[in-house]
DNA sequence: ATGAATACCAAACAACCGTTTGTCAAGTCT
DNA sequence: AGACTTGACAAACGGTTGTTTGGTATTCAT
């Protein structure tokens, strides 16, 4: 049985990797750069990886599951499809404002960045996308709009975040909780407001 | 008097980098790419401009002017402040969807892609976002959420539409329309619902 | 102890990048 | 006609890029 060794640092490229892509984006991240910040040199890099586009690749897919383990967990013990969507929401502008460079990667580098990993990305993207799906077809009024489009207006306006948000004013919560606010008007004309008991 | 010679090929220069920028982003497109396709070679395009984020620039003002006729056109007649704000977002959308490369590099090159040209980058958007800070603050009833957040919600939505749109489905006035629709909800909550006349 | 796998280093490779330099025909001004 | 400007070409420059190759100390199984 040949099994791993331990002086692995594969762990500590795929966090340099994670932090530079998610803040300079791909093209902008060299292999000497994400070499560097893991006490490695360049060549060394392809040890551990085939290629910049599977880097990228390992980074991209432990993004898509830290944002779904963060969306998971603010989910847990909610029950009214509309709180869940909220909870969903700021589980995910959390991850993607605040917690995890590995989650932010999946904003700042598009699959189109990288033709060559494209399709995979997209399917990385997807199945996190997926879940709002779900939470979408679940809301019992009417929307009085397409789910799939209000789904990708939601999902919009909340990654359109990453532009503008700056920690310390509104937290990620907050945000998702307006939008929730904001969406949920169209909802609105038939079963008009109850205000949703309280206290 | 020293005037211009009008063998110039500058237009036909901005023209291929808008597409080139447009469709591959800033970092992916060479200057010999865009030289080839204005029919030049690279060094010539330094006659032309001083230097590629320089062109980029030029690109990126044509762009904001253009997206902003397409505003000013659509919503010329309108009166009623929610028709105006669709009719923007409609006019707004077109350009960036379907009329112009110009238009659709506003998109696809982020201010954060040329450090050396930022501040100049964001300069040029904020001159077109300014346009729906207006619009929305134009907008009577109570929104219910705080204009700012109002406005960058709706852009975020709608500049999401890149990601998704394919030509031939939906139009981008009606995208347009839908999203006013969504985003209309939220004010319905005072003066709740006349269902606005209609046959 | 021996042999193989591990996890790197050191150095280079070819390709490509934005940009500069020197040159020059064609057009315009005087 | 001569001087000067315009709008390019041709060729290279220095630097950076992702990647490859060959070597080597350390660790582990036998």
């Amino acid at each position: 049985m040949t099994r791993t060794y331990e002086n692995n640092r594969s762990a500590e490229l795929l966090d340099a990797a994670a932090v530079r892509f998610a803040d300079a984006g791909y093209h902008k991240t060299t292999i000497r750069e994400i070499g560097d910040a893991a006490g490695m040199l360049p060549g060394s890099v392809y040890y551990h990886f085939p290629s910049k586009a599977d880097l990228l690749l390992a980074v991209y897919d432990e993004g898509v599951e830290r944002v779904g383990g963060a969306v998971d967990a603010a989910l847990e013990g909610k029950v009214d499809p509309w709180d869940r969507l909220e909870a969903a929401l700021g589980g995910h502008l959390t991850a993607i404002l605040e917690a995890s460079a590995y989650a932010r990667v999946l904003l700042s580098v598009l699959p189109s960045d990288v033709p060559e990993a494209a399709a995979r990305l997209r399917d990385a993207r997807d199945r996190h996308e997926d879940r709002f799906r779900e939470l979408v077809a679940d809301l019992d009024g009417d929307l009085g709009v397409d789910p799939a489009l209000f789904r990708l207006f939601m999902l919009g306006a909340a990654n359109h975040a990453k532009v503008w948000f700056h920690p310390g004013s509104r937290r990620p919560v907050d945000i998702a909780a307006e939008l929730v606010r904001v969406l949920r008007g169209s909802e609105a004309s038939d079963r008009s407001s109850e205000p949703a008991g309280a206290s």
